[in-house]
DNA sequence: TCATTATGACTGACTGGTCAGTCATAATAC
DNA sequence: GTATTATGACTGACCAGTCAGTCATAATGA
């Protein structure tokens, strides 16, 4: 498949190959695309709107991806999938609860509102009930797991007395939701009213678990 | 088909005259857009389908709504307007924080979970960001006088010792979060883990603001 | 090394279908 | 009788998805 190529040369800047290229345009196509599903929505979005920002004719993108739908699929798979990992991470370092509510409240100013996954969720929540099957994956790849993880530490929080509020272990929703209303506040009605998404955060871990530090 | 009805007769069932009929068609079709709104999104939902579920020709959608946005913001005022003194007036009522926050518990999972108003506010999330005109007006007619009950109870409440937790004054989004969240929940996840919405309200409000009697 | 041939990634005009909105005609209320 | 309201066939714009053809790059071989 791939033949010696330019030779171990010492250039840093070797020409692209094929493959090489087209998996550039594969990226291309994905940023592209997530850029104008998030500005319309997924029945409005224009694949035509999508080459051209890529820089690519529309037939490409059908290289790449079965239809519509696929491609939507796909940039969820690929921007949550490997986020998932540090998320469980997170949660089984061996660290005092309230250490570790400040790293989540970080990861996800950092990770989540400071990147596009900010825009992955907020295209699962509005898109998602239309998308039986993109909701099942997101469940099963990347909430439940999210979610034993968080249920583990907390009941151990619960056994050992970090925390007294048995709920948390049962809904730990509690501790997602102000993200989520983040997400939303902030799309819809931000240039009305701002929101600090880290103070509103660390307020809620505050309720849940106590005051501590700003990190 | 009904000509002039036996006059005003003791009869309770008057034939409807033509201004009564209007407005019972008015209501038709808007409770048949919001079916096919929430079924398909804004983009997706068709007119024609609308038309159908309501027993009307397509034109008639257009004797009474200038296009498809107008008649989807006329069935988010039609729906949210009126209920927004019924929250007011829940925050102004003289009782306890503790009761008013099951009151409020109640209110929501009745009026709103129990209700289209659910529909709305999944839509309002879903299609806000497209329709900025719409968002200024929820923020306007029903986020911000609700939020500002909210704020002055709490406020007073905060003055009297009824809570210790300062933040929740600045962000009243942390006793809304909840309802948000289990409204998005339920929409995308709930046939793999379903959600006892009354029970994640009432978690947050016994955080909030200590335990107290299911009501 | 360089000429020739083979490959398959890429293009974009095109097709078929959809759907918001219109309007001439029909039904109905007064 | 006539003004008002309702109808639904129609139109024009739009857009997902297709595919015959192009051409840069890779493979071959002399």
């Amino acid at each position: 498949m791939k033949p010696a190529a330019k030779r171990s040369l010492k250039t840093e800047k070797r020409l692209p190959n094929r493959e090489e290229k087209s998996a550039a345009r594969r990226e291309a196509i994905l940023a592209a695309a997530l850029d104008e599903f998030s500005a319309r929505g997924f029945a409005a979005a224009r694949l035509d709107d999508m080459a051209k920002r890529a820089g690519v004719a529309k037939g490409t993108i059908y290289l790449h991806f079965r239809d519509k739908e696929a491609l939507f699929q796909e940039i969820v798979r690929s921007l949550m999938g490997p986020f998932v990992g540090t998320v469980e991470h997170a949660f089984n370092a061996d660290i005092p609860l309230r250490t570790l509510a400040n790293q989540v409240v970080e990861l996800f100013v950092r990770e989540v509102f400071g990147t596009r996954r900010k825009d992955i969720i907020r295209l699962m929540m509005t898109e998602g009930p239309r998308f039986p099957k993109l909701a099942e994956f997101y469940y099963r790849e990347v909430l439940s797991r999210v979610f034993n993880a968080a249920r583990k530490r907390l009941q151990r929080a619960l056994d050992t007395g970090e925390i007294s509020h048995k709920a948390l272990v049962r809904y730990p929703q509690l501790i997602a939701a102000p993200g989520i209303t983040a997400i939303i506040w902030t799309g819809l009605f931000d240039r009305f009213e701002p929101l600090n998404v880290r103070e509103l955060l660390q307020a809620q871990m505050n309720i849940l678990f106590g005051e501590g530090r700003a990190s």
